[in-house]
RNA sequence: GUGGGCGUAGCUCAGUUGGUUAGAGCGCCUGGUUGUGGUCCAGGAGGUCGGGGGUUCGAGUCCCCUCGUUCACCCCA
């Protein structure tokens, strides 16, 4: 391969119609599934100042090791950060603005971490999510959910498995903090039998041990203790009425007692999509839960919230896997031929985008030949065929792509014609 | 950050134990007479074999480094 001066950083990736067409065919999808919930979209910076990540806690990878962070040119210079998520973000903004609540938004767009690029992963990635701050109605956890399900559901997949927990209340009384105690003396008892990796996991975080996927720490984790026999009344209370609401409106779910999610600042509820149908570890799709204290944590009044993320790429993976979702058409309805110079397909073309008609036609005053090619490979269900002989007498040639059929049409009834044809 | 696989035309890939001007299919371009695509036929363009260094009379083929990619760990979407 010839060596191009430059290429797409590594773990970033250009894409290009049809898949883009795709892509943006998902996040319109979710737009409409979200406005159906009374969300609205937010549109937040796409750096913020490190500080705001760095709320997502110092113990995390996300904040630790995988930022894109630099300074700007300012006197004394600002340290900014690529956003590697968006619920920091969207809690900054709540923080600064002070909506009223509830405040239920979603969003989506590019998010960066400097991670080992792989299947399913990049260094920019996109994520549509939703969030709603301030409240803590377990009722709000359940639509927030379902909306993540019928989603999935509305892209046709249907392998999508939900899992859920609950971690509990955090803060010095928190049931988390009784049930890290427990977690960690049992962990530290049994610290011989783990891996190396999970030992030094240990030291910083040992709920995280529970997301091992290393086969020596299994035997070590499925006799660990269980957070869910930990919770406090209140949680638990809450942990049951997200439960019973799921149950009502029928949407499938497993409870995951050992779901950790990697971001410190998760409360009570938290969720995860698999997609099973993806090959590799890469498998999770979306997830999510509370974040009762986040907003707090980046200066605002306490604040409940609960959200999700969804992987964009990820998802359409999936959808690949399944079969469902396909790319939709991305070409012109009409594509015009002009042998007579150019002029004509510039006056042709204008007039039927005026009226609406994707137009496309060629450049460069090929043959007809080469424009009846161009006219085929760009999906047109018609071709618009100018030559001397309509020139002459103000018509055009209207020739059906599929079957080959055509026919003169006078210039004026044009566009009229078009929509005859196509409303059929 | 750690380890394994891979890296030949735009794309998917062949390239014998290192040996003459590096190939195929698809795609692209131009033709197949006088204004017509999608099928067919014939031509053509396009590669310093990811990059750099080394071994050798000679390397796409061997060695080292590097970059990218992929899989796994880690982590997460």
């Amino acid at each position: 391969m010839a060596a191009p001066n430059f290429r797409a950083p590594k773990g970033t990736r250009d894409i290009f119609p049809p898949e883009s067409t795709r892509l943006r065919a998902l996040i319109d999808e979710f737009a409409v599934v979200a406005a159906r919930s009374g969300f609205g979209e937010v549109i937040s910076p796409i750096f913020e100042d490190l500080g705001v990540f760095r709320r997502l806690g110092e113990s995390t990878d996300v904040v630790t090791k995988e930022m894109f962070d630099f300074f700007d040119k300012g006197t004394p210079p600002q340290r900014l950060a690529l956003r590697p998520e968006l619920t920091a973000s969207i809690c900054r903004a709540y923080a600064e603005h002070r909506p009223v609540p509830p405040w239920k938004v979603w969003y989506e767009g590019p998010q960066f971490r400097y991670e080992q690029p792989q299947a399913g992963r990049y260094r920019q990635f996109t994520q549509v999510g939703v969030e709603v701050l301030g409240t803590d109605d377990p009722q709000a956890d359940v639509d927030v959910i379902v909306l993540a399900a019928g989603f999935f559901e509305s892209l046709g997949l249907r392998q999508v498995e939900l899992a859920l927990n609950s971690l509990g209340s955090s803060g010095h009384q928190g049931s988390r903090v009784a049930y890290e105690q427990a977690l960690r003396s049992y962990l530290v008892a049994h610290a011989n039998d783990l891996s190396a990796q999970s030992q030094v996991t240990l030291e910083r975080n040992p709920l995280r041990v529970l997301d091992s996927k290393r086969s020596q720490d299994r035997e070590v984790i499925a006799g660990a203790p269980v957070m869910v026999d930990y919770l406090d009344a209140e949680s638990a209370a809450h942990f049951s009425a997200v439960r019973a609401g799921l149950e009502a409106v029928g949407v499938a779910y497993e409870i995951s007692p050992r779901l950790v999610r990697g971001l410190d600042y998760y409360t009570r509820t938290t969720f995860e999509f698999a997609a099973p149908g993806l090959t590799g570890a890469q498998n999770a799709v979306g997830g999510g839960g509370r974040f009762d204290g986040l907003v707090e944590a980046l200066g605002g009044p306490a604040t409940a919230g609960i959200g999700f993320a969804l992987g964009v790429d990820r998802i359409l993976l999936a959808c690949d896997a399944e079969g469902v979702f396909d790319t939709p058409f991305c070409g012109v309805d009409v594509f015009v031929v002009d042998v007579t110079g150019g002029t004509e397909a510039l006056k042709v073309c204008t007039d039927l985008r005026q009226a609406g008609i994707a137009a496309d036609r060629g450049y460069g005053g090929r043959s007809m030949k080469a424009q009846m090619k161009l006219a085929n490979r760009s999906g047109a269900d018609f071709a618009v065929i100018i030559g001397e002989d309509e020139l002459r007498s103000g018509e055009v040639t209207l020739r059906h792509l599929g079957d080959g059929t055509q026919q003169r049409v006078a210039r004026a009834a044009l566009v009229n014609q078009l929509g005859k044809k196509r409303a059929l």
